[in-house]
DNA sequence: GTCCAGGGAATCA
DNA sequence: TGATTCCATGGA
């Protein structure tokens, strides 16, 4: 492949750190260079990023368009942070607190697709394995793309996973979550869920209902995938053990964290932070993990 | 050796 | 519905 290298810059953008926005647990194929900036891939696209204050320079391999144009739907550049960040602050002290802590964070437009199976993959596992899982998944069946000598590969689409078995899945490390990855790409390209009917339908819980029927996903991952991918619903809010953990500590205190009722975990996200209940979250779950 | 990780599915009350 | 248990794997 020839290298065909664009760039861009975007001067004096505000809300936007790159370290908030790729360490904040929404994605996973995004590592950082010993000189500060970030490498990642994300459909067809390889990129470095550097940034200095709120100058950002972007520089790599855009096979899927104009970088600009990637740039600013991957990024979600359209959307207007410092109002949601407003918003939120005006909730509580708690509030004031994560979300200057993650101030820089959006919430990226990744693909459906890959979203999915990566949230399965993330199933009572660690950040580094999930990443490390990715990265194997991606160099054995996606695409290559060579950027400064290195090479890159693209995550694999549904069609290119389809004669994958469940035992080389297994000797890629995927542990219990190798079934459910195969029985979910299955189900996907026979179109028992339809994603581009999911990405047509704005009802909310109808997606989540349609997601909740694939292998390997459950609430949480549901949620992940509703607030991480292109799909982009703020409202949802995503329950593992760390927001258990922060929303019990801020809010419910209750002495035995485990025998925190769910439920009661979203009623109350619901009732504070509306349909904002996803930033809050990210916010929340950002400020207490680090 | 033990515990834990951005949980889900199966099982049982 | 709600609670328990098992599920691979690797690092602390």
């Amino acid at each position: 492949m020839q290298e065909q290298i664009q760039r861009y810059e975007l001067k004096n953008q505000k809300s936007f750190k790159l370290k908030d926005i790729f360490e904040c647990g929404q994605c996973f194929r995004w590592n950082e260079e010993k000189d500060g900036s970030y490498t990642g891939i994300w459909k067809n696209n390889v990129m470095n990023i550097t940034q200095k204050g709120q100058d950002i320079f972007f520089e790599g391999i855009c096979l899927d368009g104009d970088i600009k144009d990637e740039v600013s739907k991957y990024f979600d550049l359209e959307r207007n942070y410092e109002e949601i960040k407003e918003k939120l602050l005006k909730i509580d002290e708690n509030m004031q607190i994560s979300v200057k802590y993650g101030e820089g964070i959006r919430i990226l437009n990744q693909d459906l697709w890959e979203t999915i199976i990566s949230f399965i993959i993330s199933a009572n596992n660690n950040i580094p394995r999930i990443k490390g899982i990715i990265e194997r998944i991606s160099k054995a069946y996606g695409k290559e793309i060579k950027y400064k000598g290195k090479s890159y590969y693209t995550f694999p689409s549904p069609e290119e996973l389809k004669d994958v078995t469940i035992k080389e899945y297994r000797e890629l490390g995927l542990g219990f979550r190798d079934v459910r990855l195969y029985e979910t790409m299955k189900m996907i390209l026979d179109k028992k869920v339809d994603l581009d009917e999911l990405r047509n339908n704005p009802n909310t819980l109808e997606v989540r209902e349609k997601l909740l029927t694939l292998s390997g996903v459950g609430p949480k991952v549901a949620d992940c995938i509703l607030l991480f991918s292109t799909l982009k619903r703020f409202e949802v809010f995503p329950i593992d053990v760390w927001v258990r953990r922060v929303m019990n500590d801020l809010y419910i205190k209750e002495p035995d964290e485990k025998k925190v009722n769910k439920k009661k975990i979203e009623k109350l996200a619901n009732d504070k932070f509306g349909d904002l209940a996803g930033m809050a979250q990210q916010y929340l779950f950002y400020w207490r993990r680090e």
